[in-house]
RNA sequence: AAGGGGGGCGACUGCCGCAGUCGUCGUUUUGCGGGGCAAAACGACGUAGAGGAAAGUCCGGACUCCAAAAAGGAACGGUGCCGGGUAACGCCCGGGCGGGGUAACCCGACGGACAGCGCCACAGAAAUGAAACCGCUGCCGCAAAGGUCGGGCAACCGAAACUAGCGGCAGUAAGGGUGAAACGGUGGGGUAAGAGCCCACCACGCUGGUGGCAACAUCAGUGGUCUGGCAAGCCCCACCGGGAGCAAUGCCAAAUAGGGACCGGCGUGUCACCGCAAGGUGACGGGGAUACUUUUGCCCCCUGUCAGGUCCGGGUUGGCAGCUGUAGCUUGCGUCGUAAGGCGCAGGUCAGAGGAAUGGUCAUCUAAGGCGCAAAGCUUGCUUUGUGCUGGCACAAAAUCCGGCUUAUAGGCCUUCCGCGCAU
RNA sequence: GCGGGUAUGGUGAAAAGGUAUCACGGCAGCUUCCCAAGCUUUAGUUACGAGUUCGAUUCUCGUUACCCGCU
């Protein structure tokens, strides 16, 4: 793992994403690689009692300007009625606060918790995960 | 106790599918020199979008590949009262038998232990051919103590018979601290003591009659007791089953790659140019191309110095098909059937994708529940009425598709039935 | 998704219908001035729930957890 130069190509973006992100509106690609979700693991995070949110800058070369975030929800989460739940409420409150507050060249990654993700307040939900973006990018600078 | 059913109408915003054939409008990107065409992506509109168990993956099929002429057999696995239903089933329906419950009703791996083998620890006399042992009884032999009789004032002495006991012969299986289980049970007669030895009832086996398609039930006769238990031990009998599974399978593209080895057959299309030759290039010709019905054009590939057959690698990735509508499911009516279900007619039936789509914020209705408040009634902690707040809160997410089973399911609700209490 | 397998003291294993054994480790005791070694002793619902059987770790069914294979 270790051995992998960062540069290796994504298979899972499609090569025509990058020149059309600046023309279109800034939304979020979904991460589906088991590789980024890796890289993103090892990176600053922010943990809120409803999840935890890591964010990871990309280099400069891959795909600036463009927005990435995934969703984590394991086995721990629950069954599959539960980790379906818990993901679409991750999916609603990065829809909701992305496109507004995201810094442009960053992979954010969401992850579930037993429990709570599905039952707090969506307004807690919302308002945690601004406080946690504040925090990361103010690491980051 | 049985069955049904697992909220409705909506608003805004978001997700995902769509050959939406003749929806509309645009923008961007890629390929080719351009034109033009094709493909993809995005936005708006339209339209569709989880369950009774989608679950567990426990059975049965459809479908696909492998093997195979058909059929049979062996091994292995499964099923197991009888009859019916079904594409099929280990499922369902009806019946029988056994068990539970006051009842409604529920539960049952429910063939065979005289085909054979095996096991039954400990305890117990004995764990299955039955017999031995302890006992019980009769006869024979030996034989006390005590009692009886005789003698003696008494201590005591003597005599005969019986008995406990001991030994032998014979009868007997009633009884036997056990044990999960002891070759019938209870009662009476009988006997030396006993025994199905005899009798009545019950249980069991056999034979026959009757009812039933059958499982089985019932009646009569008979045997006098023989088959102790375990087959979710091996097994026997009857029936069923070839193996693997949509990550099956087929096609296309990329890539190592103009791959390598062998077999046997055939005998080098025409023209032009280059070359000493081997050979190369071009034209004509022939064939192919994941295709949807055809046609045309362009482009691409193969071949003409070989068509064909057999064998030999590992690693990596993308697209399309399979893919959702039928052995269908379901509603209504008719008809056959006790029922499951069959047949006929008419209607309804559009999730199908990438590791995978239904969320967020609200409103309202129908009722039930929960937490309160007030009033009334009394049965004094309940009921009724009014009112406020709360009010998708259970189990659980399609992944090829169907028929079942099993397991998980909140608050309750609806229909039918049973028991108990009270009132009439 | 489809198919297969395993659960026994704290750990690793055995038992094959008859009241669960071995090794290491833990607790306690003996021994020693103290420790180590040694000796003695102790702790299990055989993953859970039913069934067959007189009797189940073993046989059968269901549940749970974990593991493996297949693109």
């Amino acid at each position: 793992m270790t051995l992998t130069p960062p540069e290796t190509p994504q298979d899972g973006i499609p090569a025509n994403i990058p020149s059309k992100a600046s023309a279109v509106s800034l939304r979020p690609v979904t991460l589906t690689q088991r590789a980024d979700f890796l890289r993103a693991s090892r990176t600053a995070h922010t943990a809120t009692p409803g999840f935890v949110v890591q964010m990871r800058r990309r280099d400069a070369a891959d795909h600036p300007g463009l927005v990435r975030v995934g969703f984590t929800c394991s086995k721990k989460v629950g069954n599959a009625v539960a980790r379906n739940r818990a993901k679409r409420r991750l999916r609603e409150v990065a829809r909701l606060a992305l496109p507004d507050h995201a810094q442009p060249g960053c992979d954010y990654v969401l992850i579930g918790r037993k429990g709570t993700t599905a039952t707090l307040p969506f307004a807690t939900l919302q308002s945690d995960f601004l406080k946690a973006l504040a925090i990361l990018h103010g690491k980051k600078k």
